[in-house]
DNA sequence: GCTCAAGGCCAG
DNA sequence: CTGGCCTTGAGC
């Protein structure tokens, strides 16, 4: 057997079950025991915070994106709006953006038909004070984490909560696996370790970790990490791993 | 059947 | 040690 997490170790790590599989607003409470006992009957369950999601308007997505801005409801944690193209999910926006290990969470893009990136479904909103588009990270608005360790995905939380705008729009899976690794710059494989990273990357964290491996950086401990020179300080490329928030568990150890 | 991420493998 | 590719098994 191969994968520790499979049967025992999915107790101690309850998050692996608990996140992968989807929550619809109908369905049953994913933690009846953390969950609020005045929460709404038909509401959903941020499965971040756990806090009950209000129902504004009696259900959790419209038919269209249009549509979906009266009919979506707010997380109560974080007061953002769901993920409009996760009809079918409950989760909050940050639980949709956040590279939580939802690992198996699937979404359809509402403009293309697509199969959304699992836990980044990252929305592209237009920038106020210029044309160009910016992505936005609804994770950084989350106070539970730094949000200094998504500085390059980071808005402010207000930016976030407008992220129904009439034009945002949705990152489908093929834009996002151009997005570079938060680590080195290279091209991101999938998520790893609870964060979108390159193949590289992925197999240096495992390998630190495996072989509990202790490095040594020769200069300040602030080594530049980048595609041709991530071989060249392990000590600040691990650091920079941590940093970033890749985590042997996945990522929450709720 | 599919996708996904964890972990294994191994040439360089 | 690195990183690309492969296998595995869970969830869907
Ligand atoms: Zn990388
Ligand atoms: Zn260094």
């Amino acid at each position: 057997m191969r994968r520790p997490e499979s049967s025992a170790d999915s107790r101690d790590r309850p998050y692996l079950r608990r996140c992968r599989r989807r929550t619809g607003a109908d369905d049953a409470p994913v933690s009846s025991d953390r969950r609020p006992s005045s929460a709404p009957r038909s509401s959903g369950v941020c499965r971040i915070d756990r806090i009950a999601v209000a129902l504004d308007k009696g259900r959790v997505f419209g038919s269209n994106v249009a549509a979906s801005a009266d009919l979506a409801s707010r997380c109560q944690g974080c007061a953002l709006f769901l993920q409009p193209c996760a009809r079918s999910s409950s989760r909050c926006a940050i639980a949709s953006n956040c590279q939580s290990p939802l690992s198996q969470t699937r979404a359809k893009c509402d403009h293309r038909n697509q199969t959304v990136l699992p836990n980044l479904l990252a929305v592209r909103q237009s920038a106020p004070h210029a044309s160009q588009m910016v992505d936005i990270h609804p994770m950084a608005a989350h106070t539970a984490l730094s949000a200094a360790k998504y500085a390059e995905h980071a808005i402010a939380a207000s930016s976030a909560a407008s992220f129904m705008a009439p034009q945002s729009t949705v990152l489908c899976k093929q834009q996002l696996e151009h997005e570079p690794c938060p680590i080195c710059g290279d091209k991101v494989s999938g998520y790893h370790y609870g964060l979108l990273t390159c193949e590289s990357c992925k197999g240096f964290f495992k390998r630190t970790v495996q072989n509990k491996k202790q490095y040594q950086c020769s200069a300040d401990q602030n080594c530049p990490v980048d595609k041709t020179c991530r071989k060249r300080c392990p000590h600040c490329r691990f650091q920079k791993c941590m940093g970033k928030g890749m985590r042997i568990e996945g990522r929450f150890a709720f």
